[in-house]
DNA sequence: TACGCCCTTACGGATTTCCGTAAGGGTTTT
DNA sequence: AAAACCCTTACGGAAATCCGTAAGGGCGTA
């Protein structure tokens, strides 16, 4: 089991209910911040100082507030952190659950366990600390599917990176523009045209704007 | 200050918290339920037993599960309870900070206090327990200026309708035959157009994809 | 009553999106 | 090497959108 962790979430209600779990797994050292930055200057610390925390707890979405912060939320944090301390246990504590935004958690960032925040979320985070110290990983029942089978819709960052042009109200044919400036392509307005067509499809979506709407429910954009 | 209060939140995390701030205030009864349909249920007996819950502190958003619901978010159970108990204290405890959302739960469903989650929620939370117990209301800070001046856009519930239709797929042709049907006024598809046009205007939106991304981003849809 | 104002509706044209076809280039298969 | 395949791009027509103009009706005010 961990002897030092670190918890992340700017919701003071949650962090009293986390703290509490960690506390009733018999881990003596468990720490608690609001915002991510702060997370990163514990855990920076931590190493240098020779007694490094074994786990973070942390939440992905934070409200930003006067504060300027390097990290606005857990998805660049963990991003960081990975690249820096490979070593270091990450257990994702969020309301989300959306295939799509769990998957990239996990297949991207390599985190070792989602736990969901629900109406058992306490619990489960429980069992997941418990899987993570022996190397195991851990997902929520409603998102173990996250990572199996079909629902891998290939999905390239470039389909996103698309979609996300379209919310932002460009026409295809600015977005033509758009990419042949940037050189990302396919640029051309026929290839737009095109992949727009094949998204709408796989999305079963009757419209742009349609294909909009889907997409920024699953968390995609 | 109260004596019988009722938490509603589906998350186990916060139900944690929000029980310590309420148990601080001295208050003794406190029940805790994760369903509002459980709320519903326990505040009618309580009603009917005499012994009547003085408050209601609610989330908005619950997740559904397997267990079939009559009253699938907070909106919908604070929207039946303020008919037939008028005299019944609400106060919404949620993530939700957009002002649109905060503007209709208050003006139209009348609800007493609106405290955000955040990093000080549960303060405010006290803070908003002790002003509703005095019969005054109560808004977290990062939202007091929602009932205030300008920001009041006047979006009325037709145009809200119309996005939404817009954003599930229909063409504007196939929203003029729907409304028609419904009977619902104006119906014409060049009204429909101007509606839309004025509400570009009002968003700043570049065309229909982009008002659609925005309002939902609004929390309007 | 007459006038002005606002809302609904109709119409027409410019622009954009939607959708099929097809040519050219690169890679893989046979 | 030829064939098959995939991807990018171009083109053209149908459909939908965007946008301005204008006619008619309801309502309040002078």
């Amino acid at each position: 089991m961990f002897n030092k962790i670190l918890i992340s979430d700017d919701l003071d209600s949650i962090n009293h209910g986390v703290f509490a779990v960690a506390k009733n797994l018999g881990i003596l050292d468990v720490v608690q911040v609001q915002y991510c930055d702060d997370a990163y200057l514990k855990l920076k610390k931590s190493f240098i100082d020779q007694s490094p925390f074994n786990l973070l707890i942390t939440d992905l979405s934070f409200k930003s507030d006067h504060r300027e912060q390097r990290f606005p939320n857990g998805d660049s944090l963990i991003k960081e952190l990975k690249q820096e301390f490979p070593n270091l246990k990450v257990i994702v504590y969020s309301v989300e659950d959306r295939l799509q935004r769990v998957r990239t958690l996990v297949q991207k960032y390599k985190v070792d366990a989602f736990v969901c925040k629900g109406r058992h979320g306490l619990t489960e985070l429980s069992h997941a600390i418990k899987e993570v110290s022996n190397n195991e990983t851990y997902l929520s029942p409603q998102i173990e599917q996250a990572l199996s089978d079909k629902s891998n819709l290939e999905i390239k960052d470039y389909d996103i990176n698309l979609i996300l042009q379209l919310s932002k109200g460009m026409s295809q044919d600015e977005i033509s523009h758009h990419f042949k400036q940037k050189s990302i392509s396919p640029s051309s307005l026929s290839s737009i045209e095109k992949r727009l067509n094949t998204l709408r499809i796989q999305f079963k979506a009757n419209n742009a704007i349609h294909l909009v709407a889907i997409t920024k429910d699953l968390g995609l954009i």
